[in-house]
DNA sequence: CTGAATAATTTGGTACAACCAAACCTAGAG
DNA sequence: CTCTAGGTTTGGTTGTACCAAATTATTCAG
């Protein structure tokens, strides 16, 4: 059948029909999509239709595509979403002050997240941030480990309050900055001084004292910004 | 030429080269991309993959499509970050908890952005947050523009630091709130309510006292959450 | 000469058939 | 039972063709 350009949109229905299959769970997480061929007899529609809704769901991140792959299924969580806009981030980024503009929001969550760990942490958050700040300083001398152990430091305060976007906002954070964080050198020296940083933090937060930590927080980013500056200038 | 199946990327290649020349400027913003037959001859592919370079670059949001016109280039700002990922948004709120998690984080940041206010808002910042709160009191008796100037009021603290990142992210909090919001019952009582609160989150600013400040809002956006609980319940 | 109506051309949306190469599956050899 | 060889399925790509809307060129009335 050619029923030519109809309303300009065929592709659509397809993905909105698809899209209802795997929220109902018609179409089951981990499982690959029908093939092409069996899309196109079932909506009665061309390949070339199948294909265009196929890469919109991929675009969507309700579908994972690897090439010669059959596209796997995806409930979309925060990281897809996250992951959508990477590209785009991508440019933003190296647009100028991008980097900075980015850096300042990240700044700005976590000395909220840190506030709230003086206030509400429980114990077993405060264990959690123990463990890892015992891990941090395991590695001073050893720096790729260091980095881990770090981001996995900071990555506590993502995760104590339970709210699920939050962890997802720390990956985008780490992600998208790591590319400044990898190519600058690495110096046991500055692990000891972060290390030090950490400790501080987890002071002010053993203390309830969360204008302290938030204090050591914001030092402690800001003498990671000015590292960055020192390495690649203005940015 | 039939090459076949090289890479599994011919499509990747084009988006990387369009990427590029829009960044650079070659392909100036708000301008239509070369038709699919010119790109087709330029890069000698077929238009299938024009076509699927295309889509992807309007999932991007490096392009903007409308059926039946020439794409259009759109150098990304922060927006269309944000625009790129509302699809998946839409999903994660219609899972159980998933407005609630969003509207957390919203409150986690608007409450640090009010610390900071309540430091280091200049005297410009103070007068605009003024203006706001004055349009605000006298739309109390206009529900549709009592919401307009609510949101505008709180947009005044999403712009005082000048990064661009933060409107961007408010637009997105009430573009995907929205919905809630727009379904629950106006009632005058309720515009005096948030106004009174808007004025206390202002003292509190205007007495530079970041954790009055903080608690006004906390206490703010806890009633609007109260209230869209009883209407809508779990969410 | 101007502006509106009209014709010609371009261009995006869709379909179909064919081909390649990688992934997948199956059956037979060891 | 494992491993390999061969055939089959499937995604990636090409080319051609057609329709209808958008754009441009042309014509003609005022």
């Amino acid at each position: 059948m050619n029923t030519g350009a109809r309303s300009g949109r065929a592709a659509d229905q397809i993905v909105q029909s698809l899209e209802d299959r795997i929220r109902s769970g018609r179409l089951a997480d981990g499982y690959p999509l029908p093939s092409e061929r069996e899309l196109m007899e079932e909506f009665d529609i061309s390949r070339t239709v199948v294909r265009e809704a196929v890469q919109t769901l991929s675009s969507r991140g309700l579908v994972e595509t690897r090439p010669r792959y059959r596209p796997v299924v995806r409930k979309p969580g925060f990281d897809t979403a996250i992951a959508t806009i990477s590209g785009v981030v991508g440019h933003l980024l190296n647009q100028p002050g991008g980097v900075r503009n980015l850096f300042e929001t990240r700044i700005m969550v976590e000395a909220a997240l840190v506030r709230e760990a003086a206030k509400d942490a429980t114990r077993d958050d405060i264990a959690a941030l123990k463990y890892a700040l015992d891990e941090n300083r395991m590695a001073i001398n050893d720096s790729e480990l260091f980095y881990l152990t770090d981001t996995q430091f900071h990555a506590v305060f993502f995760n104590i309050s339970g709210n699920p976007v939050l962890p997802a906002v720390q990956r985008a954070y780490t992600t998208w900055l790591a590319p400044q964080w990898m190519r600058m050198p690495r110096l046991p020296e500055r692990n000891q001084r972060n290390y030090e940083a950490h400790q501080a933090i987890f002071e002010g937060i053993l203390m309830r004292d969360p204008d302290a930590a938030e204090a050591a927080l914001r030092d402690h980013l800001a003498e990671a910004w000015a590292q960055v500056r020192a390495t690649f200038g203005d940015i």
